[in-house]
DNA sequence: TTGAAAGCGCTACCAA
DNA sequence: TTGGTAGCGCTTTCAA
């Protein structure tokens, strides 16, 4: 519990000496430095949030947050809005707005033109959900090298200088989801998958990591077909469908994407409820209601609420106290959720 | 954003003032009482915390924490200690300290000694992870009814007077238990049933958690025996083993206390690893290996760090802040482990 | 019943 | 290169 006064009594200096050595600013002769620095580390000396949190307000900070999708088209943005809302109230605390924008997942050009106007608000921190395109990359990666922090959320970009990146391992999620579909089906299925998009990366990674745990651990697993649902619940409901009649031998379904009413909805009308096993993704009060109805069996969730909230905090450990993030990648809990515990 | 200086300004009266209405501490005149509030309230005030921690710091808070079991006996509680740790170190920020004590499950008698000797430390505030018994009981209802606020965690005693619970719901893990047994065993499964003791409350819990669910929901799933392993491997090892013997049919585990490591020998060298399905509680590094080994399908799991956290943070707020809990009982998360997430 | 002021730990700024 | 000081929001104490 040691505070800088302690530190500048002990060294026989100013606090504003002991500032400038501990949190390099100004110049200081270094055998001054050296003695602070020794006694800081004698004395344990961690600095306090509060004192911190306090001197920041003067600085107004102002933060961007660009989520894609609207909490219209995907229920789970419910989730992570709330966690922004939570984590604006925690940045209140340090005098900090956020300017928060949305984008839709197909307009690159409009997402770019977003970090722009964010950036002519002078904003000291950006949060994002990149759209996986280079005039995106780039523009981050160009900020990124100015000094601006750029967390991502939700998705990730590759290469564009950030400070870290809080989500999901998607690829993970889709190992836990044949090692689940291994376990539901006694080691035994025919799997029909449906996808939402094969542009979309977190979809793919789902995908991916399913096809390539199978491979590895499951021999008795077989995929017998994919289909493209676009995320739409009727266009769902058309390509289950379509591929439950063609394929009768199918037992199983893999939901990577969104649309996951209109697919149970084929499975219930074909009189297949119950025996076809139906696996999905991220837990929604739909979901829930098909859980009760015993058509879905489980769904793997990932942390919306943290998702949104966690990259306002690293971004102002960064920028308001000097901290960076102790790690680049913050992967969320995958949960595993069924009737009993969703 | 507005401070208790706003609205002293407003209200052309001192920032004591302010404080006094607002915290009821002194008494002031009820009209200016009154203008105060109603200014608070349009000016949506809400109190800086960073500023309520600094000022807390010269209060030298000091609070007690009593844990059953030691690290030592029960895996289960190492993480606890972690979260204990990490709360430390927030109150650090408020200059206050935790008196930490640890006390076997069946000496009720010396809990109660425990709990006198930190009540003369002069705590304000006391955690304690609770022996079912009604010595205990009495203590903890006498000091919550003299207004030391009290918290329990990990396990809860009724009628005490405490302010929250923190920790698992066991009837839950139970039933949640139930439905992965019957989705596991495709509907249908013959099982066994190990305890580590009747009167160990929360394995009591999960017991009827998982029976009653079973009874309501799945008719396919038969319970044929029950067995007390005292939480020990090498009884566990035996009693599993003669149980299994027994009843040969039986062709699922549910392993409701510890000794987990026994009671998977046992399957392992009836040569009944992969033919009986094993579903157990908390993971620990044991589980993890038997599990790659395909002896345990899944675990259920607890939030032992937020377990050992959480408690500090509501006697802070409750202490320090002078912010009630907003629930009586924080229930963690019910978490489903398999190979692949855990 | 109220006001004034000091102090909690830290930062920023001006003066030396 | 350093010291001194004011101020962030809140609580507490002393004086009026």
């Amino acid at each position: 519990m040691a505070t800088i006064k302690d530190i500048a009594d002990m060294a026989g200096v100013s606090r504003g000496t002991v500032d400038r050595v501990l949190n390099r600013r100004g110049a200081v002769k270094s055998d001054t430095a050296n003695k602070i620095l020794q006694i800081a580390d004698t004395l344990g000396y961690s600095p306090s949030l509060a004192g911190k949190s306090l001197a920041a307000r003067k600085k107004n900070l102002k933060f961007g947050y660009i989520l894609f999708s609207s909490t219209q088209s995907n229920p789970f943005f419910i989730d992570v809005v709330r966690g922004i809302g939570d984590g604006i109230a925690t940045l209140k605390e340090y005098g900090a707005t956020v300017e928060l924008r949305f984008t839709t997942v197909d307009n690159p050009t409009r997402q770019v033109e977003l970090i722009d106007e964010l950036v002519a608000l002078d904003i000291s921190g950006l949060v994002i959900t990149p759209i996986s395109h280079p005039d995106v990359r780039a523009r981050l990666a160009q900020l990124s090298a100015a000094g601006l922090p750029v967390v991502t959320a939700n998705s990730d970009i590759m290469g564009c200088g950030r400070l870290a990146y809080v989500g999901s391992n998607y690829y993970q999620s889709g190992e836990t989801a044949a090692g689940l579909m291994n376990l539901f089906c006694d080691k035994r299925a025919r799997i029909g998958i449906v996808v939402g998009s094969p542009l979309v990366l977190c979809h793919s990674e789902r995908v991916k990591g399913f096809t390539e745990q199978i491979e590895r651990m499951y021999p008795g697993l077989e995929i017998i077909d994919s289909v493209i649902n676009n995320d739409d619940d009727f266009e769902s409901f058309i390509v289950t469908t379509k591929m439950l009649q063609r394929h009768p031998e199918i037992n199983a379904l893999y939901l990577a994407a969104a649309g996951i009413a209109g697919a149970c909805r084929a499975v219930r009308e074909l009189g297949l409820a119950g025996r076809v096993k139906v696996l999905c993704f991220d837990s929604t009060n739909q979901v829930r209601e098909l859980m009760q109805d015993g058509i879905i069996m489980a769904a793997i969730t990932q942390q919306p609420f943290t998702q949104g909230k966690k990259p306002l905090e690293i971004l102002l450990d960064y920028v308001a106290l000097g901290k960076r993030p102790s790690k680049e990648y913050y992967y969320t809990k995958i949960e595993i959720k069924i009737r009993e515990n969703i």
